[in-house]
DNA sequence: AAATACACCAAAAAAGTATTGGTGTCTAAT
DNA sequence: ATTAGACACCAATACTTTTTTGGTGTATTT
């Protein structure tokens, strides 16, 4: 390297520890900055290469130069992490999620909810087909998310239930799914309406809770 | 009503009921569907309102008139969730996964990562304005879900993260804050930061649900 | 050889245009 | 006096165009 892009590589490795270029923040376009700092832009490009493999900043065409490390959030559709995801981190999630859900839907829902949940219930282990009984028991969990009133967590749901239809789950299914855990599954959402019509929050969080452990525990055992 | 536009009511009936639209489908605009049907728009529009109170039909200004009724889950977009919510919804929502994404954090976390949470724990409180200390804390819980390795649950969150970017979350927050509580949520993050560097697992849940539980009760404070 | 200048590309944002349903006002007809 | 129609205007959304951005290759210069 000339010496005058090795003062060019000091200069922003200062910016950028300094703070002057705050994490986050948009550094100017490669045009600007290699005529801000008397380089070419191919010399700058060098620099900023290096930089980016030590995660001091992250590009994107069209966007810029940013400050920091690439952010792994928000810039991804749901369309991607459909793609980057996977039936275990789908069941972490929702064993995060859901238990406190069934709590707090068993204090919230109407009657008609309670009685939609029952039909979903039902309507779910009469279904002859896979894909059918999917559709009940996605359209369980959603009136479930529904009843909690609460609209962030309503669209957060959203996006599990799109996974949860996407072909690489459904076939997952296929390979774990019984008859004999399909009726335990059928008792299992049968405990979490009764406690939902019962109103015992602590119960339909429990019930809920050893469902999808359950349900995470015969996926795991294909993975094997 | 004319015999006219009682005649063009008749008209679109059949078609919603014949499958001339079909379900989902996207009907005429209302000035070309007026046109058609040689009735006004005024007229037209008495009509599609009376098919909507019946959810023959939905409309949305911009995107035009829709056969069967209007879709409730999904389809709405954070956009529009953003103005639906509410501070203490969001604080529901974060109760329910951020504790759960501390354990699994202080499990997975990189070396890298947890060098960032106290970096972002100790800019958070360095910062003299509102803006920019809100900035930093989203960074640092943004920085736990990355380090759980979860790419829903990161999707998700992202969600959450751009709720708290927002007008009416900044608006309450400079309500609530004060220079007592910003004392004391500086320990429960440095608590948290030394959980994770620990791998103490239900330390980290525990401290991060103390945390989230004293901001969601100064939140509460000021809607009495 | 190595750095530069240059031309071109595709991705993304930004800006501008067109269309849509929503709303009110005024007129004419009955 | 009420009603239907014509019209103008609005805000939300879609669609189109332009501009900017990082990415890439190729001569040219040094």
């Amino acid at each position: 390297m000339q010496t005058k892009t090795i003062s060019a590589l000091k200069t922003l490795q200062h910016r950028l520890a300094s703070g002057h270029y705050q994490l986050g923040d948009r550094l100017p376009s490669e045009r600007s900055l290699c005529a801000e700092l008397g380089i070419s832009r191919s010399g700058l490009r060098k620099i900023l290469s290096r930089l980016e493999a030590e995660d001091m900043v992250w590009r994107h065409v069209g966007k810029g130069t940013f400050a920091g490390p690439r952010p792994a959030l928000g810039s991804e559709s749901f369309r991607i992490v459909t793609s980057k995801t996977n039936p275990l981190e789908i069941m972490e999630a929702r064993l995060m999620l859901e238990p406190h859900i069934a709590g707090a839907a068993a204090q919230r829902a109407s009657f008609q909810e309670i009685e939609r949940l029952a039909l979903c219930a039902k309507r779910n282990h009469e279904a002859n087909d896979l894909e059918t009984n999917e559709k009940w028991d996605v359209l369980f969990h959603e009136t479930l998310v529904i009843a909690t009133r609460n609209s962030l967590l309503i669209a957060l749901y959203g996006g599990i239930s799109k996974m949860r239809l996407s072909d690489e789950w459904c076939l997952r299914k296929q390979q774990w799914i019984t008859p004999e855990n399909w009726e335990s599954f059928k008792k299992q959402h049968a405990a979490v309406v009764q406690a939902v019509r019962e109103r015992d929050e602590s119960g339909a969080e429990k019930t809920m809770r050893d469902h999808l452990i359950s349900v995470k525990q015969h996926i795991q055992s294909t993975y094997l």
